[in-house]
DNA sequence: TATGAATGAGAATTCATTCAT
DNA sequence: AATGAATGAATTCTCATTCAT
């Protein structure tokens, strides 16, 4: 049987799909993409499009889903790996640069789709940072538990943590010079208020 | 002569416009919203609109620039009031927080829309940010000047300042349901990371 | 004002575009017609359409609503003439006839779309027929009260008498050659079969 | 040689497509039924489709060609049968009514597609009806020898015959409620009618 | 013969913008 | 200046048909 073979093939060609389609949107934004130009940048004709996906919409959400998947997952790891807050700190806020630097240039166009799309704002909401939230809680209760993050909210500790990170993306997404050009001083400046915030400091103390 | 009647009567009407563009912007985001539909909440023909504004896009360009000047107003205010760098964390903090519940629910499409639009945020960076930046930088080497601030970049000072705000506003934007039933907290702990990490503490041992 | 003048260019160019959709119609169909069509034949943009018709649909209604009207008028009329029983087969059958031949070669396809179309059945019907037997069961009753008519549920007169005439067209209408070239002798003969089976026979006899 | 074999299972497999493609389009109407869905309720591969018809159209022209058949055959089979004319019209009116109700839902669609298909129309009726009416007044004339019928033209008498029957099967695919609940009031009426209209009364009075 | 992924022409519909009045 | 009907380019999506395997 070569049914794995084709659900293989399958599965290649959803991925040059939205492959083509991040590139696109993330030049033009996701309203300004014609499927026409998606279907141009992935060599396939548009009709093709809709093979794999139900609409333009759905395109969108298959590429949060697949931004999603690395954010959660870099989360579960972190649990896993039984990290400590300061490593975490550090690592999250750096590969969340690296994203915006290099890997996920699509991430602008994807906030920014998901604030101006009232409709968008509720899907994405549960689909992306419902469950990274979610996990960071998760993680922030270990962590909590083991002693090293200080009591509190593991909701508001997960929401804390996120903001100025999500900020300083916001800034440097617009374009702010100075934020990118100075990532190394941002990272450490956030990463110190973040622990200061947050470390249990009986805990360091001792 | 009437020309400075004439001069008024053209302002308000324009402004007539760009308040319509608001709520129904606001209500639907920018792309779902029509010409005509503008036209309609303005009480003016759809051609109407064309002697006041460009096109579709100048509309936009004509919101952001009113929101900026309360932005940048603010800012110098806080200037000429010489305040208190405390007393400044908990004023932008609660107003950004008025903004976002009550008076300025655009501003959630704006940022979006901006974000969306690569070729938009290049402008919007330039009008509204910079500006933006460069007051709060100026207020920023005042306070320092007067010792209040730790010595440091004014600039990453400003973007320091600005990101978790901004983050906690994307979030609350979302949605998130945490971030808006307990603002106060997180005002609160905004708020002391903030003078936590800029304070001069030299300063405020003494 | 002009407004009168205004409603009454709307209402012209309005029944442009239902005339040239009904020629187009007629020809090829409802749903071989394009929209560019209609908009050719009545010498419109395609956009000018959608300023009078909701969408390809309304314009199929609008249709059908325009040739209701004639024929539940033409009922009205035979009652308020107090026509005799006999006078309205003919006038009744002969009008049909003409509809065919001359004035709505649409209503094939009106009859054809609709069966064809299973959800505008509901519509057609409620919007067409239900109305026209409607005025045909008043009319008959009024009919029976004064003797002409054999008593009986008029329900079952209105839709007996219908049914022959719109098998007839129907044949006629699918181009049966013998029912077109000898249409007076299929005429006469129904014309008799009916009156023979609807006049109220005691009433004859006397 | 299994030549003789390879084509019955052609022929098995074609029937199989036939009969979904009946299902579907009866549901749905033609226009609204694509390949894929008959092939899914055929289970074969949208491509095998064409291995049997040359494209959609000829599918539906198959699927008339074999109601034709039963049509004819039927009155085929009336006229071996020496049937008497009240048999037949008893026969040919309760047949007719069974297609309606259970066996024939596809022939409102077939009927509906042909009128709504000016391209259509000529094609059908030759395929379909001219056979039909050829039988009936082959029969007719039959009839006529045996004294059973009026004298007169049996083309006209077919189609009178027809008339009525295609007129309420109309009004009942329609949705008309007062024909569909009162079926066999209808029924005997028409039948009646019929009867009076065709039979020699110099005949039937002997 | 059977398959079903790929195709791409074509359709309905939207809406920013224009312009004659 | 104001109007709003007309425009038509542009877009999303459908689906009959083809063809390499």
């Amino acid at each position: 049987m070569n049914k794995r073979f084709q659900k293989q093939l399958t599965q290649a060609r959803r991925q040059q799909i939205i492959d083509a389609a991040v590139q696109v949107i993330a030049e033009q934004g996701f309203q300004n993409t014609t499927i026409k130009q998606i279907a141009a940048r992935a060599e396939v004709a548009d009709g093709t499009i809709y093979n794999y996906f139900k609409n333009k919409d759905d395109i969108l959400l298959a590429i949060i889903r697949q931004v999603t998947e690395v954010e959660v997952r870099d989360l579960h790891f972190a649990e896993a790996q039984q990290m400590k807050l300061s490593d975490f700190v550090h690592e999250y806020v750096a590969h969340r640069m690296a994203e915006v630097d290099e890997g996920y240039p699509i991430m602008k166009v994807l906030i920014g789709e998901t604030l101006a799309n009232p409709q968008l704002v509720q899907q994405v909401y549960d689909e992306v940072y419902r469950p990274a939230f979610g996990a960071a809680e998760h993680f922030f209760q270990q962590l909590m538990a083991q002693g090293q993050l200080r009591n509190g909210d593991p909701a508001l500790f997960a929401r804390l943590f996120a903001a100025p990170v999500l900020g300083l993306l916001t800034l440097r997404m617009m374009g702010d010079d100075h934020v990118a050009e100075n990532w190394p001083a941002y990272a450490e400046a956030v990463g110190n208020g973040l622990l200061s915030m947050l470390e249990n400091k009986a805990n360091s103390e001792k």
